[in-house]
DNA sequence: TATTGTTATACTCTATAACTATA
DNA sequence: TATAGTTATAGAGTATAACAATA
């Protein structure tokens, strides 16, 4: 039987970005209230609850460039959720965390993230989530030691 | 044993977004030299190989405000990838299709996009890919919000 | 009045590249 | 010279809302 050209030019890549942006988008819209964005969440979920960290690592983990990290960060040190912090030992280098504000936001955010979850993946059952989460993990995983860093 | 903060705000969401916004970065590089953007290839999937859509439909299939896919049709129009129709049924409808180079353009996208999949998921089994493109699919059909080609 | 699509506007995200300060 | 971070600039993507034409 011979495949039809929609089945030719089934990636994995259009499903992931149609469900990541889906997913995204109404998440964004539910922390809308609070004023932070879907990356500036990413952002402070790496912080948390205490952790500091150089624009550069957030960068790294993050893959934004150091340039996108200066501007996110700016706008939340604005907004009064994180804060930059000098470091002594090296006067180019610094370290961003999290200030009381910003800390406290970030379980009500975990909360809606949680609400936002349930609403896209409650249809697959335990083992499917577990199944899916691993499968996307694995994948970050190996990209974290064959990617090409961004500069 | 309690549940340390990361794992306490480990979100499907969050994964999801690493991994798309990865794998359609290094997509997006791919295809630059082709003159194509991410969604624009996403665009033209739907209309190959010689489908017509309004543009009412593309927004439901991939997404989007009816102001986004003018916007997005308008670029690939002055590209020569794809073409408006009137409808001569109703005055206000239209079709979009594609051009015959646009046409020609999407295999060498799909191509490009073959290379990318491989490079990104050739770490997963062919089992683990399949259930990865299932539990994906599974979670836009829920969501009722795209067409999933039938295979 | 309702619907299809366009236009105007605005903001976020992200990139590249030049720049500053420090090492 | 190399590194950490900032700034300037640009463009893509997306949204909202007002608008025009048609039904």
């Amino acid at each position: 039987m011979p495949k039809d050209a929609a089945e030719l030019y089934d990636h994995m890549g259009y499903w992931l970005r149609q469900v990541s942006n889906q997913v995204s988008g109404s998440f964004a819209q539910k922390i809308e209230n609070l004023d932070v964005s879907v990356p500036e969440w990413a952002f402070m979920r790496l912080l948390y609850p205490a952790a500091r960290k150089p624009p550069s690592q957030i960068a790294t983990e993050l893959s934004l460039t150091r340039g996108g990290v200066t501007k996110l960060a700016d706008r939340m040190i604005a907004k009064g959720n994180i804060a930059r912090e000098d470091n002594p030992e090296d006067g180019r280098a610094q370290m961003l965390k999290l200030t009381s504000k910003g800390a406290a936001l970030v379980p009500k955010l975990a909360a809606l993230a949680d609400k936002n979850e349930l609403e896209f993946f409650s249809h697959l059952s335990a083992r499917e989530k577990e199944q899916l989460m691993a499968l996307l993990k694995k994948t970050v995983t190996t990209l974290g030691t064959t990617a090409v860093p961004l500069s």
